[in-house]
RNA sequence: UGGGCUAUAGUAUAAUGGUAGUACAGCGGAUUCUGGUUCCGUAUGUGAGGGUUCAACUCCUUCUAGCCCAACCA
């Protein structure tokens, strides 16, 4: 039995179909090397992490290795934070590239080789035209172009040239080095594209050393050729570029990859290229890379979502080549499903109001038994202090309840949570009218939250003790944008218009548990009734901890409110 | 002188000539000390027309719609 046998359980789709074929007919060897290649000119988003879980996995389905590569063939884009920041995303969502660590830059020789020996075989030559007569000459979608006057320089002349290039002689755009491939191809991609520009600015691994780079096209199918990538992954808008990718490595007779394209991932209320990210984080409308609202994976992190709940989102989601865009609500799923089964209970009141138990002795406090994770008996139970001075929900007391309301209102009973059973008798409103204490009386019988007569009631809810409350801040996120896609922004309008104003609340004197104080950042839990918070790395302080709420728990009552 | 690609429920994806399935969302219900979780049930789909075939999401054909390509970006 080969270890290369495909395995059924794993999600069909089409990649998997070109790689079982591929092993199955020997190509490669029947090996799999796949890599990611990020240019290191931004942080990595959910995008990115469909690109890599997807390249890497299947790396690691059918027995191969997988590369890190970072294609940093522009100087004038790049910096190293972002190496670093793209490293830490990688690693935290669990994969291992181990010593496969490459750069692009490091293959700069190489290329340099590989142009000679294109230009020694007369395909390609050294332009002296300006870049608007490239432009011109280039021609239009349904025009072919016209060839470069210094198309028929002599292979000594373009030797010459481009050795001088690379030596400096010339000024940032003065030369360029054009593939010779045909000016009247109706793929636009095919038009002599260029190899190599000139530009005098110092690289963050190189340098000086080269004063040209090589451009995307000419510099990515060497970097998969030289690296012996067998599949190489990449989205939908290269596939016009494959001709060109495997025309460079058939002119240089040397490992082929097989490029494959897939779409790229797209969610709905929210942005997810680089490019409106940055435009985000530039204008200020979010606080950074890793603002919480971001669906970037460091902003992800942030805002409580954990790697295996990205994961199984992404595995979810499917692989194909028609555009799509995925709805917000798989991805808040997939992260609710995770933290359920591992965030540990606790009680906090975001909109507190005042309830005294006019019945219960004021100078006594008792310790109330509380599960900390119905899902999971080894994470065990902790002790609540309760009192006569208690903090409940705003929402979850009306003067006049509607029909399907059944929480607290005059004269109703309900339980709180672990504690008793109580019964609003009488509210309390300052001159504006605003409820400032809701009265009632509790059942003694009632401790611990069930009543030995076997009566009922209709709710159950959380509370915190206004004694020992802690005082927190707590912030809420919501959709960033007003519209589902970025498709729907009306004529003359960005999406920078449709940034939802409600997308960060900030809740400063929110009541939690005393056992949260010594929550630490990164921490995670259910607010009981709410949703799952975790505390923010960057705002918290030892002992004061910030909450972000990272999902809101399924809420039937919100639905049924909204009809 | 244009080329390349895509089309299956609301959304995202399976079905590779043989019962159109799964997940999320929706709706209805059961259970529940979270209006959570869990469980059960349910509506909704092959872009359009023609053809081949006993049989078509699948093959052929003609349309239609959408996306990408004219950076010295990746």
């Amino acid at each position: 039995m080969s270890t290369n046998e495909p395995n059924t359980e794993l999600r069909r789709h089409f990649i998997r179909d070109i790689i079982e074929a591929d092993i199955a007919t020997g190509t490669f060897g029947g090996k799999v090397v796949t890599r990611f290649p990020p240019e290191p000119n931004g942080f990595l988003h959910i995008g990115h992490a469909k690109a890599f879980c997807l390249s890497y996995g299947l790396a690691e389905d059918y027995h191969g290795v997988y590369n890190l590569r970072f294609d940093d063939t522009n100087p004038v884009k790049e910096d190293p934070r972002f190496v670093e920041a793209i490293k830490k995303d990688i690693k935290w969502l669990g994969f291992d590239w181990e010593d496969r660590e490459y750069y692009a830059s490091d293959y700069f020789e190489q290329m340099y080789g590989y142009a000679v020996e294109l230009i020694k075989k007369d395909k390609a030559f050294v332009d002296s035209q300006t870049l608007d007569e490239i432009r011109k000459n280039r021609g239009t979608i349904k025009s072919p172009g016209t060839n470069s006057p210094y198309r028929t320089r002599s292979i000594q002349e373009n030797l010459d040239l481009f050795a001088r290039m690379r030596a400096g002689e010339f000024e940032d755009g003065a030369l360029v080095l054009r593939a010779k491939i045909d000016m009247a191809s109706p793929n636009m991609l095919m038009r002599d594209p260029i190899m190599y520009r000139i530009r005098h600015a110092r690289h963050h691994r190189t340098g000086d050393s080269w004063c040209i780079y090589p451009m995307y096209d000419y510099a990515h199918c060497l970097e998969d050729s030289i690296e012996g990538i067998t599949h190489s992954l990449c989205s939908l808008e290269f596939e016009a570029h494959r001709p060109l990718y495997d025309w460079y490595l058939e002119q240089l007779n040397i490992h082929h990859s097989k490029q494959i394209e897939f779409a790229r991932l797209n969610i709905t209320h929210t942005v997810l290229s680089k490019r409106k990210v940055e435009t985000l984080v530039s204008a200020g409308v979010v606080e950074g890379w890793d603002d919480p609202r971001l669906l970037t994976l460091s902003g992800l992190r942030r805002r409580g979502y954990t790697p295996q709940s990205i994961r199984n989102f992404i595995d979810r989601i499917g692989v194909a080549k028609s555009l799509s865009t995925v709805d917000f609500a798989l991805l808040e799923h997939t992260v609710r499903e995770d933290l359920n089964k591992r965030s540990n209970r606790v009680m906090a009141v975001l909109n507190p109001v005042k309830v005294i138990i006019d019945n219960y002795p004021a100078d006594q406090t008792e310790e109330m038994q509380a599960i900390n994770n119905p899902e999971n008996p080894e994470a065990g139970t902790r002790l609540v202090p309760f009192s006569r001075e208690l903090f409940i929900e705003r929402d979850d007391f009306m003067e006049e309840p509607p029909k399907k309301f059944y929480r607290l209102a005059p004269g109703r009973e309900v339980r709180l949570r672990y504690a008793y059973f109580i019964t609003c008798t009488h509210v309390v409103k300052d001159a504006s009218g605003t409820i400032t204490e809701i009265h009632c009386t509790y059942d003694p019988a009632t401790k611990g939250g069930n009543a030995p007569d076997g009566r009922k009631v209709k709710a159950t809810m959380h509370w915190v003790s206004a004694a020992h409350a802690y005082d927190a801040e707590v912030r809420l996120y919501d959709k960033l944008l007003t519209v589902e896609s970025t498709d729907e922004v009306a004529e003359g309008k960005t999406f920078m218009d449709y940034i939802n104003p409600n997308s960060l609340e900030i809740r400063s004197h929110c009541k939690l548990e005393p056992s949260l104080a010594k929550a630490a950042a990164g921490d995670r839990f259910q607010f009981e009734r709410l949703g799952y918070f975790s505390v923010d790395p960057v705002y918290s302080t030892p002992g004061r901890p910030v909450f972000n709420r990272t999902a809101t728990l399924r809420d039937e009552w919100a639905k049924l409110r909204k009809k």
